[in-house]
DNA sequence: AATAAGATACGAGTATTTTCGTATAAAATA
DNA sequence: TATTTTATACGAAAATACTCGTATCTTATT
């Protein structure tokens, strides 16, 4: 059972950062930290660590002109969102996005969401 | 980055022998096997090993009356499935599962596709 | 200039997940 | 009955993920 080397899927402490610099934007591993610390409670360290590997790994790229270095995410949240979700179709769901979608939504489904999805299913269909 | 122990949250070998479980059935450890072969390499051991693993977490029922136990899924595919992207809601799209729905969709979902997203849309607002 | 504060790098410990070898027991077969 | 085949259990190694302490360097402060 070996893990597809591939695609560049953020591990679960990784996606956490991730999250903190799509909304802060471009940050410094105290500030990244700062926030973190705001409902978890992890050491500096341990941040600045797995930034590092993240920055290996391309997963964030980092401005090192000063010395704090500034980390930003290699990729769109966008990007990021489509990735994950492609690989839960794939492990989970047969390969079917349209079976995603549709577990996806049951009757907590708002009436806004589902005018929105509408919207957009005909979007869709005006492309194709 | 402490994970969450109350979500029974399958790991990627689990969800793989779960896949199958659900298409060929409660099946022994051999036969998992078999199938698990047809597309990777894998111990047969290390297969029993993951379903024991499975069995302590409750993920897998077992029934032990014969020599060879006969293993079955805890929990229903669509359970399992709306578990998994109620995670992945929570994760990557700050608890929105509409904007994890309209991620999903893009120009490669099909005509009929659409057509079942809409009709599942209209029986959701029938509902509420 | 000396000291303190704040930064990165890095090794290593811990936890989790995945892997498989070996021991042992039960059943089939010779 | 003896032997071979086929099971499970279990320990532990390997791989991955997460955590943090300490060393070292740079900048700011006294």
């Amino acid at each position: 059972m070996s893990r597809d080397k591939s695609t560049i899927k953020p591990t679960e402490a990784e996606l956490t950062l991730l999250n903190i610099l799509w909304r802060m934007g471009p940050a410094t591993v105290r500030q990244i930290h700062e926030t973190v610390s705001q409902t978890q409670t992890t050491g500096y360290t341990t941040v600045l660590k797995i930034l590092q590997i993240m920055h290996e790994k391309t997963l964030v790229i980092r401005d090192e002109s000063n010395r704090a270095h500034v980390y930003a995410p290699a990729n769109s949240e966008m990007v990021t969102q489509s990735s994950l979700l492609k690989d839960l179709v794939l492990k989970a769901f047969g390969g079917s996005t349209s079976k995603l979608v549709m577990r996806a939504l049951d009757n907590s489904t708002s009436k806004e969401e589902i005018e929105d999805i509408r919207q957009l299913l005909n979007q869709l269909e005006q492309q194709s």
